[in-house]
DNA sequence: CGCACACTTGAACCCCCTCAACCCAAGTGG
DNA sequence: CCACTTGGGTTGAGGGGGTTCAAGTGTGCG
């Protein structure tokens, strides 16, 4: 739609000011709020930077300097307690807006668990650039008030959902996130390892495993390679997600 | 500090329009974004209302039109499964402003634990307002922020801690809550039941009761009546509540 | 080829839930 | 005034879903 068909002319400005016009991200991101004629005044403060897998770039209890927006690949965010058992509040991928947090330190850690790619916002800057476009202001609120739904969401899972409930939770929001990202077959990623799923998901290893080959068994999911699931029965899964009474059939 | 002493003389405007000038939630709310002189606009489309403990002024899954904030009282925010499984998500109290979510319907639903004054703006005329006064879109991103961060607070709590744990954690944030409002001792106020307290933590009644009368035995708190607690040893409850390591001492 | 790491599978255990009885304070009405 | 009801809270016994502990099984990569 916006790239029509032109192949990046590669503009009178410098190289620095391009990143954000090919931007892959931006459509997904709060950064589509600021007109593409005005993407200068953004590609000046935000700063790309490589993230490899396995490296934090925020950090629980840090002072809060930076903000960030993920172009492409996923992170985990978490949070610890002192005896290391941890619990990860979300992944996030690309589009992706961190450190939304108005506080001076980060409520959480961010984790890469996979290469990210992704642009580094100083606050004063960001500030700025909020007080210029009201526009993005309201983007950013937008995707709070999101982020506290599928926060909600979550608290349920996490309070009152059994460990199968959970599971199919967890993959039926990978079904859905992925046909919405345009990629159709019921082929979904799973980028992060089973542990991740168990820390997201308030389990064990174990449990998630087990769950996993009992959906298998159950011929409702196949388990093509390790970090693939193919949902085969994604109507199934999400009734099983939603909790609906098994029983209350013949009533 | 803003009230100078002097009664309020009471206004040349109408009697709607004097609501917000005494409002005693205006300091704790996103009101506070709004000048002293600019409230008559405020109280124009802030509409005031009564709901009464028991009633539902928020439904899950209703359109969303209207925004409200909390004056005096307490509410119950939750979220159910069909087979009738709740996980509280909040309690929303004095100056807390609800219906954030942007979706066009609510992702929760809201009941008053004891009567409830509150505020209600319809969904356009915030709108305006919020055009009007780019400071009180400010103070919503930062509310937002805020409950973002609880959230992940909470999910911690839901996802990874042991009963003991949240329950300790429940009465050491009761605690500072209280005393941040400015009212000291260490007499904390419970307006809901043990029922929502089990909701709120993920757990069920009787594990709630269990833990607080353990609590009552080690000496930690005391039970004057079935609406208050005492907390006797507020350092030790937090100890409990970040699941410091109890066992680290010697090693 | 072999090591390392992620995952799976099995068995025993335990924390919390379930079910059930009981307590207690606040009505309510005869 | 007291029997009865009602609703929230407490306490006890037993059971189960998920954890813990411990092997076993791939599988990718040097």
């Amino acid at each position: 739609m916006n790239t029509l068909g032109a192949r990046p002319v590669v503009v009178a400005k410098s190289a620095a000011t391009a990143h954000c016009i090919e931007c892959g991200a931006r459509g997904r991101s709060v950064c589509n709020a600021i007109s593409e004629r005005d993407l200068d005044r953004l590609a000046a403060v935000a700063v790309p930077k490589r993230i490899e897998k396995g490296q934090v770039f925020i950090e629980e209890g840090e002072a809060a300097v930076d903000f960030f927006n993920i172009t492409t690949g996923t992170a985990k965010l978490y949070k610890m307690l002192p005896d290391g058992r941890q619990q990860i509040t979300g992944f996030a991928g690309s589009g992706h807006f961190l450190g939304l947090a108005v506080s001076d330190t980060y409520a959480f850690t961010a984790e890469a668990i996979e290469t990210v790619d992704l642009c580094r916002f100083s606050r004063p800057k960001l500030r700025a650039l909020l007080d210029d476009f009201p526009l993005l202001e309201k983007r950013l609120l937008e995707t709070a008030c999101n982020e506290l739904v599928a926060a909600q969401e979550q608290m349920l899972l996490l309070g009152r959902k059994t460990a199968r409930e959970r599971v199919a939770s967890f993959l039926a929001s990978r079904h859905t996130e992925t046909v919405g990202c345009g990629k159709r077959s019921e082929r979904v990623a799973l980028p992060m390892t089973r542990a991740e799923i168990a820390d997201y998901l308030g389990l064990t290893i174990e449990t998630v495993s087990r769950t996993l080959t009992r959906f298998k068994s159950e011929g409702k999911i196949s388990l093509p390679s390790r970090d693939e699931v193919e949902i085969i029965d994604p109507h199934w899964l999400l009734g099983v997600a939603t909790g609906e009474d098994s029983h209350a059939a013949f009533v």
